[in-house]
DNA sequence: TAACGCATGTAATACGTTACATGATTCT
DNA sequence: AGAATCATGTAACGTATTACATGCGTTA
């Protein structure tokens, strides 16, 4: 059930609408788990159900601000020094990143320089999410975005480079 | 329908039995997609159907020999080629990886030194198939395993090397 | 005041996992 | 002969997507 503690965790980070969680799940998560409100809605109420997350205010448009209870914090640290993780992936990039070799040269170097422009759009949004947090000087919670430690698009775009260079 | 396309192009890489592809999706292809007999034998009914798979030979304990049509062989190109990819990823690796450093130092270094035993374990036996594969000289077709270009295992070690010291 | 974005929710459908079920062949 | 592995299939349940549905608050 990574999903739950998905949610918990991203309310640990900070407290948050069903709405902020949305963004939040397209913004920092994009790499590690993807949700949509209606999955985040409904998964929200169970954690209430089950005394993990409560309600911790009330806005405009009936928009309802959720946080993490003790309950939830001990059951996100349990899952995750705990319980055995789950190695599988779905991960339609690295299946097509995979299968490309199937293709001709010339298809695939199209492809190829296809993907090469999308990681490297998307590392420079990160990257510049990333100077903004760091710019406003924010403390304790997460860095919106979880890869910019990882280096993963570099490794990505080093190796896109490099195919694209033996399909010519 | 990414289950659809994985099925394809492991069929097209050569022929095999829905039994061989469970295994495939085990071995090869776990770092982009997951799939368990269960869902497979009946993709492979729904591919028949559709005419973009066909049994090629029938052996021992019942077992079927599937390869991909000219239309199925079309279909993966067009796929490759035109549609426009999905870049969600549910990756539950990364989002403990993520979620990690909600944990105090000492409880995260133990989580994060079990990641890296995983990751050196599993980048050791990537590259046993990878060795065992050149050395049998087979050609065309796959490597048997995608991740030995990707430079994404040493990465991830690296990553997680860091973050052990650092939480010392 | 109209359009847009914020904000929440549900229903129908599709996809994926777990558990159940069975039989053939090979190895010890 | 018995155990292990190969090999296929389905049913029940759980998870995720798409589409439908509604209303509030802000901005042009």
């Amino acid at each position: 059930m990574s999903l739950r503690h998905a949610i918990l965790g991203l309310l640990e980070s900070a407290p948050a609408t069903g709405y902020e969680l949305t963004q939040r799940f397209d913004i920092s998560l994009n790499t590690a788990w993807h949700a949509r409100h209606s999955q985040i809605y409904p998964e929200l109420a169970k954690l209430e159900e089950a005394g993990l997350a409560e309600v911790i205010g009330e806005g405009p448009r009936n928009s309802r601000t959720w946080a993490v209870t003790d309950a939830g914090r001990q059951e996100l640290r349990r899952w995750l020094i705990e319980v055995e993780p789950s190695r599988h992936q779905r991960n339609e990039t690295a299946l097509r990143w995979f299968l490309v070799f199937l293709l001709a040269p010339d298809e695939r170097r199209a492809v190829l320089e296809r993907e090469l422009a999308y990681v490297e759009r998307q590392y420079a949004e990160l990257r510049a999410l990333g100077d903004q947090f760091d710019a406003e000087g924010k403390t304790g919670g997460f860095r919106p975005v979880m890869d910019l430690g990882f280096g993963m698009h570099e490794t990505m775009i080093a190796w896109l480079r490099k195919q694209i260079e033996e399909a010519r």
